[in-house]
DNA sequence: GGCATTTATTCCTTTACGTCA
DNA sequence: GCTGACGTAAAGGAATAAATG
């Protein structure tokens, strides 16, 4: 630890003082061309073996303890500086997944007004949705009926939900079982569960959370009641 | 082989000097 | 010339592993 009998004489600790203001006094900047070799020296190897300590102090007409120092300050300056690019890059990937998140917290919400919207129209008596009922049930088995509306009704509706499967790309799925259409969808039977779902994301996704949260904290948020990535899993 | 002690090395933090705006 | 910020050489100390008796 104590090189060259650094504080061999006196009174400790005024032989500390000493000796350092004294050694501190000749401290001296490392000439380019040293500092040069030994960041030549740091690409290759962080860490130097003993017997190449000596030749490198030796080459740079320098103490082999000061380039132990030098390296030793070298690795503490490139890890901080990785910290920081490491930093970056998670900000980054952060942001993008944030603005992400907001694009499929959209995209969902539009789908759930949509399937709001075709519900309500299939519940009201003598509009669409009793057509659509009499079209899908009755119509197949019976093959036809009397009605002459149904080619009307059909083409009103179908559309509508071939355009959810084809924007949920397949997850989505809707079927007629019952008075009234379930949706097995995110693995939940009912659209008030669904929308219930929407809250706590909100309050995931509002601006105080994305400002004051680092990646630490979004991974290990447990105080909501599921966690925000089975949102849409 | 297990142990205590010594030695060497590393990392982290702090100190103090040099430089620059 | 003074001052504060910043970069950096160097020291202090704790932790750890290897060597030694």
């Amino acid at each position: 630890m104590l090189d060259e009998g650094e504080y061999s004489s006196g009174s400790w600790m005024n032989s500390v003082i000493t000796t350092r203001k004294k050694k501190i006094k000749n401290k001296r900047r490392f000439s380019d061309e040293q500092i040069k070799s030994l960041e030549t020296i740091f690409e290759s190897e962080s860490r130097l073996e003993p017997r190449k300590k000596l030749e490198l102090a030796k080459e740079l007409g320098l103490q082999p303890r000061q380039v132990a120092i030098w390296f030793q300050n070298k690795r503490a300056r490139y890890k901080s500086k990785q910290l920081e690019r490491d930093y970056s890059i998670l900000r980054s990937n952060y942001n993008n997944l944030a603005s992400k998140f907001e694009a499929l917290k959209k995209e969902k919400q539009a789908l759930v007004i949509q399937l709001q919207k075709l519900n309500a129209s299939l519940k009201k008596p003598g509009e669409e949705g009793q057509c659509y009922e009499q079209n899908t049930g009755v119509n197949s088995s019976e093959g036809e009926s009397d009605n002459g509306g149904s080619t009307k009704c059909e083409t009103k509706v179908k559309p509508s939900l071939s355009s959810l499967e084809r924007s949920e790309h397949g997850l989505g799925r809707l079927s007629d079982e019952g008075s009234s259409i379930k949706v097995e969808y995110f693995g939940i039977e009912e659209e008030t569960n669904l929308m219930n779902m929407v809250e706590p994301a909100e309050s995931l996704t509002s601006k105080e959370d994305w400002e004051g949260l680092d990646s630490d904290e979004l991974f290990n948020q447990s105080g909501t009641s599921y966690q925000w990535w089975d949102f849409w899993v």
